[in-house]
DNA sequence: CTTGCGCTTGACGCAGCGTCAACCTCTACC
DNA sequence: GGTAGAGGTTGACGCTGCGTCAAGCGCAAG
């Protein structure tokens, strides 16, 4: 028994468009034509569009799912790749829903965020002791006036990028990226970007921190283990430290 | 001081290709052009960038950031929504993961998926005395051996679909679509092939449920409170009726 | 004068269809 | 026999946010 093009989409709860487009993508011929280039479908075809459908609504891209039904991939292969970039795409929703909560709470409470939670996402003048002794008390006067002239949305919003950025570092740590990459020395052109947007921080009147700051501070994601928590651990902050070297390097 | 197009790139982390998009659309115009139309952007645009690439980083979309930026919208109010988006995705996100993980599970232990688990999933069969009261034993037996018949990963699979399709209904219930409308009737074509994959429903031979059948499962999803756990409680089931019945009287 | 850098303006490509537009074919009705 | 309507066909553009050529221009160094 065959059907035309309408009885098989309403049969499968999709629109004709979507089948014709199966069509021109290879990834469901019909099982014959007609007159006037009128497509038909078997019970063979339906079948295959059944199974698409089950794939589909797993999330599974078309090309691969052509590959699992023409069997040059390995259903189970495929799903486990598959699963991977969910579970990616599932940690970088969660970062950005808490980002969003965050500056919003922020937002519309207008609260001026308390100094610890403040110090919380502020990863350098947490800091304060360290921060004088390598870079002198004006720096971190400077940092704190500035930090307090932000205001609750700035200072949100300031840690909701941090927050971001160590959320990047991690997942492309976690990939197993180059730190000498482009990823890799794109996330670094972030994070010392990030950097120059705390007007106390050095070089920051000259637009960009000086080349020994930034791999000072490198260092020190890797040996104190209070900044190493930040990006994922001491593995991740060497990533992150080998990263901030090699642009350091290159663009300082 | 102003900076070329390279600078500013390199300063924000970004590629000068995202800036000259950003031109295009009206979302960050270069603030002065210089000989032969090169760009040139001073600290006000810089200014904006960051805002730009912060909400950016939300997730927000590049024309709901301009009308951020440009005060036609309240950011609170823009953030707001883009959190209910963010959490759809979300739960769309969640939910295939579970399916993904639970077909590949079925797939690679190849366990055939004991009584209990099985009738778990399996919502119709789940009621072995309504079924065979309301549509012989016959039906039954035959639906039995059906599923039997599918196997490990079919069964999986058909699991996996019947989670999709419970997740569709409650997300569009909450967002408060109507059922008669042409997403709520697609819902309804897609629960109806769902029900025709399943042999031993009545009508599975000639391709299609008998309309009686359909409206009379849908007014058991809001009468049954265990039916209607499935679909998002009474609420939720009342909309799958809804749209149901709408669907049997225009197709069957 | 050539080479090369940095920049410019197009324009296509990507995923998965939705959405016209223009045209064909068969049936039903007057 | 003409015409309207249902259901089909093949293009082709639109959407999102840029990546990625391609072709060309202005300026400085060799």
């Amino acid at each position: 028994m065959t059907s035309s093009i309408q009885d098989v989409a309403r049969l499968a709860g999709v629109s004709s468009r979507t089948l014709r487009h199966y069509d021109q993508i290879g990834l469901l011929p019909p099982s014959g034509t007609g007159h006037g280039g009128l497509r038909y479908y078997d019970d063979g075809a339906i079948r295959r569009l059944q199974r698409i459908l089950l794939l589909r609504d797993l999330g599974l891209p078309l090309d691969q799912i052509a590959q699992v039904l023409d069997e040059q991939t390995d259903e189970a292969d495929a799903l486990r790749r598959h699963l991977n970039v969910l579970r990616r795409e599932r940690g970088r929703l969660e970062r950005q829903l808490a980002s969003v909560e965050r500056t919003l709470t922020a937002l519309t409470e207008g609260r001026p965020i308390m100094a610890e939670e403040m110090l919380d996402g502020f990863d350098h003048t947490q800091y304060k002791d360290e921060v004088t002794e390598r870079w002198g008390a004006d720096a971190y006067a400077t940092s704190d006036a500035w930090w307090r002239g932000l205001g609750a949305e700035g200072q949100a919003a300031w840690k909701a990028r941090l927050d971001d950025l160590s959320g990047a570092w991690a997942a492309a740590a976690e990939r197993g990226v180059d730190p000498t990459s482009d990823d890799g020395q794109a996330l670094a052109a972030r994070h010392v970007a990030w950097l120059g947007s705390v007007p106390g921080t050095p070089g920051s009147d000259v637009g960009r921190p000086p080349k020994e700051y930034v791999v000072g501070l490198a260092e020190m994601y890797v040996a104190d283990e209070r900044f190493a928590a930040n990006y994922g651990g001491t593995q991740g902050a060497s990533f992150v430290r080998d990263a901030l070297v090699a642009y350091a390097e290159r663009e300082l």
